[in-house]
DNA sequence: TCGGTCACGTA
DNA sequence: CGTACGTGACCGAG
């Protein structure tokens, strides 16, 4: 390790509590930091240390580029508190997934995002002949330098610093936009949060989640087989799966095999033995189970199938090592915003659950939000009757009685209304909706509305949701039609999901935070629910402080303070000790 | 080897 | 033909 940097020197940068320190981390060995006070370039063996000692010291919010510096510090161990992304922050203004400093660049600069140059061969060529200095990050058109995109201010110590700068200069840049928002208030928060949860998602992806390895090869043993050791075994265990479905076809008097694997043949199997169904799908299937015992075999093959292929050894070797299930994490997807991983960590079948187990000494505090998109629709559409109802642990018993019918009918239809549902058991008592509850119905109609024309949207956090009809095939009139009301569909949902995606997020930040000191972390966000791995002693009052931040996210998020939200925590050893 | 379709897991 | 996502098997086009 280098000598520290000395105080006085950054001190002359003028870094300050909370305000903006924009860093570039070069690992071979360099820190560049900007401020509005100047820029300049710390030459360290290890530069992550060296910001954790600046960050301890001064607690600035961080500024960086995009995800490659939150990976570093994340791999360092960091415990930034504060940050700002410039790319999750163009996500989160602009919409859309595809996004890298370069396009955000041009974007702020009014430059065609078709037109940036890349570093094809060809491009090198162009590249010599559209002239300027190599040493500066911007080209002679405006568009940021390909090469300095790819990494190449690393090991200079003043391009370092330059890029350092330019990433102040961009954040700042966003910022002014923000603050000439008449929701400016709301937007930094959200774009804070949305920076903050890139950096959570990369200490994600670092952590991994906790897996009892015993238990999951065990699970995987009981459904898939014995760990084939050949190719041999593999197929035998496959067909020793297949067997229990096909018996029912030889008692039927078939000749040919099926390959269960294939819908089509599946399909024309169901023909020949009296079921003439559009397709395969368990839904489907299900209504008929009871009365085929060959419907049965095959709805409980599918259930082993899926764990055998998709949860099996294959998945079992990619993904987990050193009791750590680890994937890739994104904090916002191309849609609503929600979060988003890899390796199977948001659909991980029931039947695997037990694996999810806290280590030794330690304890999994297990939360999730109680009825999270009803009580957002309240709080954004700020429909008197519907934030009422927020004031019971279950929402729909109060909607259930305003209506006039049984919970479970109500909460069918809520879910329709939020989901854009127009058939179905549940359209009388949209009707019912709609007279008791007319200003949040109204939001989501105005939503489905201005998704059918292809406007974009805005989500209370200030997330644009794009509609646009850019995949727009347009085909003749019906297939239109049918676009446009998928669009509808489609914002009427966002609007909700990607709030409660807002508030969510707020939720897992202040778990974060508040959880550090007791030695937890976050280990999984799974869209409405946290898991927080906890050593033992600190469990009950962690368990506590996830339930209180639910309170503090909804001060900070919610545009109405009268909403109420509730979550549901427990203390477990196994994510499957409780049900959410 | 690719993209499209079906299917299904989670919320 | 209520929403979103990630993943795998299969098939047909290339």
């Amino acid at each position: 390790m280098g000598p520290p940097v000395e105080i006085s020197e950054l001190a002359a940068l003028g870094i300050d509590e909370g305000a903006l320190l924009a860093v570039a981390i070069d690992p071979g060995g360099a820190l560049g930091l900007a401020t509005v006070g100047g820029h300049r370039t710390v030459p360290t063996v290890d530069p992550v240390r060296e910001l954790a000692a600046i960050e301890a010291r001064w607690s600035p919010r961080l500024v960086w580029w995009d995800r490659s510096a939150a990976d570093l510090v994340a791999a360092g161990g960091v415990p930034v508190a504060r940050c700002w992304d410039v790319v999750a922050v163009h996500r989160l203004l602009v919409g859309g997934y595809r996004a890298d400093a370069g396009r955000v660049w041009a974007h702020l600069h009014d430059l065609d995002p078709e037109s940036m140059p890349t570093m094809g061969q060809l491009d090198l060529l162009q590249s010599a002949d559209e002239g300027g200095d190599p040493a500066d990050p911007v080209r002679p058109d405006g568009y940021l330098r390909p090469e300095w995109l790819a990494g190449a201010w690393r090991g200079d110590p003043g391009r370092t610093a330059r890029w350092a700068r330019l990433a102040l200069e961009t954040a700042t840049a966003q910022q002014a936009i923000i603050a000439d928002r008449t929701d400016a208030d709301r937007v930094r928060a959200t774009a804070n949060a949305e920076s903050m949860t890139e950096l959570l998602c990369a200490e994600l992806a670092v952590d991994g989640l906790p897996i009892d390895e015993g238990e999951a090869i065990r699970i995987i043993g009981e459904i898939a087989g014995p760990r084939p050791t050949a190719i041999a075994d593999e197929e035998r265990a496959q067909r020793r799966r297949d067997a229990d479905v096909l018996r029912h076809l030889d008692a039927a008097g078939e000749a040919n095999p099926v390959n269960l694997r294939n819908p089509a043949e599946v399909k024309a199997m169901l023909r020949r033995n009296g079921f003439d169904l559009p397709d395969t799908r368990a839904w489907r299937l299900e209504q008929l189970r009871d009365t085929s015992p060959l419907i049965d075999a095959l709805l409980t093959w599918r259930k082993g199938e899926r764990i055998a292929t998709t949860y099996g050894y294959a998945w079992f070797d990619e993904h987990v090592s050193g009791g750590r299930l680890r994937g890739d994490w994104s904090s916002a997807d191309g849609a609503a915003g929600r979060m988003t991983a890899s390796a199977g960590l948001h659909n991980l079948p029931a039947p695997m659950r037990p694996a999810v187990a806290a280590e030794p000494g330690h304890r999994l505090v297990r939360a999730d939000l109680g009825q999270i998109e009803p009580r957002v629709l309240a709080a954004v559409s700020g429909d008197p009757a519907l934030i009422a109802a927020t004031a019971s642990d279950d929402l729909y018993r109060p909607v259930a009685e305003r209506l006039g019918v049984e919970r479970d009918v109500a909460k069918v239809a809520v879910l329709g209304a939020l989901y854009g549902a127009t058939t179905g058991e549940s359209a009388g008592a949209l009707r019912g909706l709609e007279r008791s509850y007319p200003v949040a119905m109204a939001y989501l109609e105005e939503s489905a509305k201005r998704g059918q024309r292809g406007e974009d949207l805005t989500t209370v956090g200030g997330r644009r949701i794009r509609t646009g009809s850019g995949s727009a095939p347009d085909g003749d009139l019906d297939r239109a039609i049918a676009a446009a009301a998928a669009r509808g569909r489609y914002a009427r949902n966002a609007l909700i999901q990607g709030a409660a995606a807002e508030f969510f997020k707020m939720w897992a930040l202040i778990v974060r935070r508040r959880s550090a000191p007791h030695g937890a972390r976050v280990v999984l966000c799974l869209h409405d629910e946290l898991l927080v791995h906890a050593p033992a002693g600190a469990a009950t009052r962690v368990a506590q402080l996830v339930t209180d931040a639910v309170d503090e996210a909804a001060f900070y998020w919610s545009p109405d303070p009268a909403v109420r939200f509730v979550t549901d925590t427990s203390v477990v050893e196994r994510w499957s000790d409780a049900k959410g």
